[in-house]
RNA sequence: GUCCCCUUCGUCUAGUGGUCUAGGACACCGCCCUUUCACGGCGGUAACAGGGGUUCAAGUCCCCUAGGGGACGCCA
C-alpha cells in the first residue's frame, strides 16, 4: 500500500496549509495501514519551482511534525527517474498512445483556441476543443511537423456515454464525456502536462492510494481514462473537503492568511495547528478534541471523513493552540519556545540593524520594535488621523495598497519600494502622505524602524492581515463604497499596464 | 452557461432506520472561584435547508426544489 501527496508548486516557496491537510490525511492511512507516504512536488516542466522554494515547503511541513518515506530530492530529481530521464520517459508514453491511437498531435494556434473558448463562452456552451486536428491523416502531421510547424498532443476521449468514477467516501460518480475535453498530455514544448505526469508517475510508483482535494473530480475521467489506455491498475481514489474561508469560497490568500508560516510567525505552535487541521472534516472516534499525530494516526480511519467543506476559522484554533499551551508544555518547555519563536538570533538578527541605530538604551527595544513580535496590533482609529487625508482617503490607500501588495509575488524591499512608488503616484499622493497610514498599519505607530524594511522581515502575510485589520479598525469598506474602489483601483492598474 | 460535489447549533463536529426530548467542543451569555486579568468549574441560548415519498418507525434511505462550493488552461 502506497500513497502519495503532491505538492504545486509556487515559485515563492509559500507553503499552504491546505497542502499540509492533505498531506496530513495521506499520511494517517498510509501508517495506520502501515504502507508507504511519498512526498512530492508535481513540477512537471520545472520551471515554476526552484530548490529554495522547495526547501521552504518541505521545511514549513516538516515544522509542523510531519514526516514521509520518500520525498522529493530538492531541485527536481525525485519521482521514479532522474531529472535527466523525465522528458524522455513521458514522451515514450506519449508515443505508445499515439501509436495506438488513442492520442493525435494537434497544430492549433493559441488563438484560434482563445477565440473558439471565447465563442462557445458567447453561445454559453461548454468551452473545450471543437476536434479539429482528429482528421489529420498521418501524413499530414508529419509533413507539418517536419516543417516544423509546432504541436501538442491531445488525448482522445469518448464522443458518447458516460464515465463513471469509484470514489471512497461518495461512491459512484457520473460524469458524462461530454463534458470532459481532449486533454493536451504533451506541451509544444515537449514537457508533460499535469495529468499526463500524474498518472505516469503513480503508476511507476506503484501507488495504490490516491488522497487528494476535492478539486480534482472533475478530471478524474481523464486520469481513468489514460489508466484504461495505457493498460494499467487504477489507484483508489478519495477527494477530500476544501478548506473554506468564513465566507465558503475555496481558502485563499486574498480573504485569510493561508501560509503556514504565517502560523508559525503568529506563534501557533505547530502541535496546535495539526491537531486543528486534523479536525477539519475528521474526528476522533471517542470525540476527543486535543490529539498529537501518533494519537490521530492510531486512530485514524479515512472513512470518517465528513464532507461537508469545513471552514477554516482562527477562533477554535486559538482557543486549541492556549490549550496546548497550557497544558501540554511545562514552565522551562515554554520558555524555551518563546525564546526560539521570538528572540532566536535569526529572526532578530533581520531587524536588529535598524533597531541597533535608534536606540540609547537596550530597553528602548520593547517600545520600538515590539510589533516585530505581535500579532495584531492594538490600534484604533484615531491613530491615524492624517494631516492631510480625510478618513475615508486613509481607509482607500490602505486598501489599495492591500491590493497592489497582493501582486507582489518576490517578497523584497525593491519589489515593494516599486509598487509603493507607483500606487502613490497613480494616486497622485506624496509619498511621505501615502507610506504615513501605512506606517501606522504596520508597526502601530508613528516612529519606528522603516517600515518596507519591517515589511521585509514581518513577511507578506502578516503585511497583509494588518493592513487589512487597519481597513476594519476604520470601519472597513462599505458595500457601495467597496464597489466603487474596486473599479477605481482597476482604473489605476490599467493606466499602469498602458504605461509599461 | 454546462457538469459534478456538498447541506445537523454562528463555527468545528457526533450521528450509518428505533436508545434523538439530537450529544460534544469553540464562540456568546449568566453564575462560582479569584486582590485585577486570564485559567478553571457549573449552567444557559442555539441546529437536522424546504417539500414530497419509502417504512410500523427517518437527522439517517429515495426523489424534487433551494442554497453553497468546485471544475471547465500548452497551471497544478
Amino acid at each position: 500500500m502506497t500513497v502519495r501527496t503532491r505538492i504545486a508548486p509556487s515559485p515563492t516557496g509559500d507553503p499552504h496549509v491546505g497542502t499540509a491537510y492533505i498531506a496530513l490525511f495521506n499520511l494517517c492511512f498510509a501508517r495506520q495501514q502501515g504502507g508507504k507516504f511519498i512526498l512530492r512536488i508535481e513540477d512537471t516542466d520545472q520551471v515554476r519551482s526552484t530548490a529554495q522554494s522547495e526547501q521552504k515547503i518541505l521545511n514549513a511541513l516538516r515544522w509542523l511534525g510531519l514526516s514521509w518515506d520518500e520525498g522529493p530530492d530538492v531541485g527536481g530529481n525525485y519521482g521514479p527517474y532522474r531529472q535527466s530521464e523525465r522528458t524522455e520517459v513521458y514522451q515514450k508514453h506519449v508515443q505508445q498512445l499515439l501509436d495506438q491511437g488513442h492520442a493525435f498531435r494537434c497544430f492549433c494556434t493559441e488563438d484560434r483556441l482563445s477565440e473558439l473558448r471565447a465563442r462557445q463562452m458567447q453561445e454559453k456552451q461548454q468551452p473545450g476543443y471543437d476536434g479539429k486536428c482528429l482528421s489529420l491523416s498521418v501524413e499530414e502531421v508529419q509533413k507539418r511537423r517536419q516543417a516544423g510547424e509546432a504541436s501538442v498532443v491531445r488525448m482522445k476521449v469518448p464522443e458518447a456515454g458516460s464515465c463513471e468514477i469509484d470514489d471512497y467516501l461518495r461512491g459512484k460518480i457520473e460524469i458524462d464525456w461530454a463534458q470532459v475535453d481532449m486533454q493536451i498530455l504533451l506541451k509544444a514544448d515537449g514537457m508533460p502536462t499535469y495529468h499526463l505526469a500524474n498518472v505516469v508517475d503513480d503508476h511507476l510508483m506503484a501507488i495504490s492510494h490516491v488522497i487528494r482535494g476535492e478539486e480534482w473530480i472533475s478530471s478524474a475521467p481523464k486520469h481513468k481514462l489514460l489508466y484504461q489506455y495505457f493498460g494499467w491498475d487504477m489507484p483508489v481514489l478519495c477527494h477530500m473537503p476544501l478548506l473554506r474561508n468564513p465566507d465558503k469560497s475555496k481558502l485563499s490568500k486574498r480573504k485569510n492568511p493561508t501560509s503556514i508560516t504565517y502560523y508559525e510567525r503568529m506563534g501557533y505552535l505547530p502541535e496546535a495547528l495539526l491537531n486543528y487541521l486534523g479536525r477539519m472534516g475528521w474526528s476522533m472516534p471517542d470525540g476527543q478534541e486535543k490529539f498529537n499525530l501518533e494519537e490521530m494516526i492510531t486512530a485514524f480511519d479515512l472513512q470518517r471523513v465528513s464532507l461537508g467543506g469545513p471552514i477554516f476559522d482562527a477562533e477554535k484554533l486559538n482557543w486549541l493552540n492556549g490549550s496546548w499551551i497550557r497544558e501540554n508544555l511545562s514552565t522551562e518547555q515554554f520558555a524555551d519556545r518563546v525564546v526560539a519563536w521570538a528572540f532566536n538570533r535569526d529572526y532578530f538578527m533581520q531587524a536588529a540593524g535598524m533597531v541597533q541605530e535608534r536606540v540609547e538604551l537596550l530597553s528602548d527595544i520593547a517600545p520600538l520594535a515590539s510589533f516585530f513580535v505581535s500579532g495584531m496590533l492594538d490600534i484604533s482609529a484615531a491613530d491615524f488621523q492624517h494631516k492631510k487625508l480625510e478618513p475615508a482617503e486613509v481607509r482607500r490607500l490602505l486598501q489599495f495598497a492591500t491590493w497592489r501588495m497582493e501582486a507582489i509575488d518576490a517578497w523584497q524591499k525593491p519589489a515593494i519600494e516599486a509598487a509603493f512608488t507607483t500606487l502613490a503616484e497613480q494616486m497622485q499622493l506624496k509619498f511621505r502622505d501615502f507610506i504615513a497610514p501605512i506606517f501606522i498599519a504596520i508597526t502601530g505607530k508613528s516612529s519606528a524602524t522603516p517600515v518596507m524594511d519591517s515589511m521585509v522581515v514581518l513577511g507578506p502575510d502578516i503585511s497583509r492581515v494588518r493592513l487589512r485589520y487597519a481597513v476594519e479598525v476604520l470601519g472597513g469598506a462599505s458595500k457601495k463604497e467597496a464597489k466603487r474602489w474596486e473599479k477605481e483601483y482597476r482604473a489605476l492598474s490599467e493606466s499602469l499596464v498602458q504605461a509599461e
